[in-house]
RNA sequence: GGCGCCAUGGUGUAAUUGGUUAACACGCCGCCCUCUCAAGGCGGAGAGUUCGGGUUCGAUCCCCGAUGGCGCUACCA
């Protein structure tokens, strides 16, 4: 049996933004193929551009990918800390006459772009520095002159690679501009700083977005000339918004944190991720959830789709109400707590009462949010009624002095179970000839505010007798609304 | 503009890689259940595979073209 060396990968996110859907999706499909193949995930914080890079936009970085349950092996390592590497790789590609000193300077090539691009000319470098004698070169920049490090493209030819998502791509050359490795304050631009790295760091397999397609045979071109073996690019098509235009905060949330905020479960958002733009093979097409394990287990290059995918809403909270329903009420009870404590909700009820309480209620619970809203009166005495709840159910005073009543009957009945409360209350109703549905929808809104809410015998067993009397007694002076 | 990539119901994806009534899930509609709302059960609408040409006995699948979307086109990443 021939050992295979174990993958290496790397997500490689740049710090000026949080991590949003497609970074995380990115993060999460390098997660799945490192776990899946018992390989090694590296995590590069590439700060190269240090106007828009930020401390602050790292550290949401890693909270994101920390919520997600995503895990690295190695780093994180930041580009900003690694220019040694970066200056000597490009020496390498300078000696061997595979990179240039370029002496032009931003407002030279800002006018011949716009002179190009008004002539109906590709914007391209024009290469006039390619030709400036190599002695004359050094002279130049021993004298001082500022000057840039660019790589010369191969005048013919094609360049091309194999993807593992895409297949064989090509790129003619002659599309390909002497693009620039090291800018003339000493730092280098992205093309020259991933390959370094990527080789530097052993990686075996660059799983990125499809919006680096375009880069990579600049990409491949060093590989070459640096004479390093090629990874196995993956490029994984990019996520869009609704209205296939590129997902941007116009579309709504988009850093991954706002999902935390809006009660999302971890698990659910990895779940959807993973489903867009992946898909485990048709022996699973009927299936939808999957656990961290499964996808593991399951996850492979070959699942992921060619074709970009659309972030659907509304199929993320369904898969967030589907977990919290399977979810047992003590996974649940610290991600509920954290959302109390965001509400600066104290419950006060024990913990005893408070699981017996999720347990009744996550089923019908869309968010986590919901037990910090809806869900109060399950949990504390402190509580609003909804005014549409009293206006549908208890504007009447009739059916509020029957709830004060009904607080009596169950203050005299030694039993309190699901059968004995619906029993009691189904003979006032029969005694007192009206129909049990209205003592039963009023009796919801006194005992939680809301007109919603699960089996009100239920609800009465998880409140306990003590609460439901006084609630029901207190009926009379709920806030009336019209 | 140039170059590259992609294209199956509204959405995510299937279709033993040329032979199916084009499947599943989300969403939507209806019915049942019922103390409300979800859930659940049952049923339904919704694509003939972007369009046009080929190749073939036969194309969702192969080829060409068009259209559309997206990406790249910086001393950003």
């Amino acid at each position: 049996m021939t050992s295979v060396p174990a993958p290496r990968v790397r997500f490689a996110p740049s710090p000026t933004g949080y991590l949003h859907v497609g970074g995380a999706r990115t993060a999460l499909f390098n997660w799945l193929f490192a776990r899946h193949a018992g390989g090694t995930l590296i995590l590069r914080i590439e700060d190269t551009d240090f106007e828009r890079s930020s401390e602050e936009m790292v550290e949401g970085i890693l909270t994101g990918m920390r919520w997600l349950g995503l895990n690295w092996d190695e780093g994180p390592f930041f580009q900003s800390r690694r220019l040694d590497l970066y200056k000597q790789t490009a020496e390498k590609l300078l000696a061997s006459g595979h990179a240039y000193y370029c002496f032009c300077t931003k407002a030279e090539l800002e006018q011949r772009r716009a002179q190009a691009t008004a002539a109906g000319r590709p914007p391209m470098y024009d290469r006039r520095c390619r030709n400036i004698a190599p002695a004359d070169a050094t002279a130049r920049k021993a004298a001082g002159e500022p000057s840039a490090v660019r790589f010369a493209v191969p005048d013919g030819g094609v360049t091309a690679f194999e993807d593992a998502v895409f297949g064989r791509v090509e790129f003619a050359n002659a599309e390909i501009e002497d693009f620039v490795l090291l800018r003339s304050d000493g730092v280098p631009t992205y093309h020259l700083s991933v390959v370094a790295d990527d080789i530097d760091m052993r990686l075996t397999h660059i799983i990125r977005g499809a919006d680096h397609i375009s880069n990579t045979p600049k990409q491949v071109l060093q590989y070459q000339t640096l004479g390093a073996a090629l990874p196995v690019f993956a490029h994984v098509p990019l996520i869009l918004g609704p209205d296939k235009t590129r997902l941007s905060k116009r579309h709504g949330a988009t850093s991954v944190i706002a999902y935390k905020e809006m009660g999302i479960v971890p698990e659910a958002f990895r779940n959807f991720l993973a489903l867009l733009g992946w898909t485990p093979g048709s022996e699973h097409k009927d299936q939808e959830i999957f656990s961290s394990d499964d996808l593991i287990r399951l996850f492979s290059l070959d699942g992921i789709s060619k074709s970009n995918a659309v972030f659907n809403n509304d199929k993320l909270a369904w898969f967030n109400t589907e977990y919290i329903r399977a979810y047992d009420a003590e996974k649940l009870l610290p991600l509920i707590q954290e959302e109390w404590a965001a509400a600066g909700f104290v419950p006060n009820r024990s913990e005893q009462d408070i699981l017996v309480s999720i347990g009744l209620l996550k089923p019908r619970a869309r968010s986590l949010k919901d037990f910090a809203t809806t869900f109060r009166a399950y949990f504390s005495d402190t509580f609003d009624f909804d005014p549409a709840a009293v206006a549908k159910f208890l504007k009447d005073g009739a059916t509020r002095a029957f709830l004060v009543q009904l607080a009596q009957r169950y203050a005299e009945t030694p039993e309190f179970t699901e059968a004995s409360t619906e029993q009691t209350l189904r003979a006032l109703a029969d005694e007192s000839q009206i129909k049990a549905g209205v003592l039963i929808n009023g009796a919801r809104v006194a005992l939680t505010g809301q007109a919603v809410a699960p089996s009100l015998f239920a609800v009465m067993v998880a409140l306990g007798k003590d609460r439901v009397i006084a609630r029901l007694a207190a009926a009379e002076a709920i806030p009336r609304t019209e």
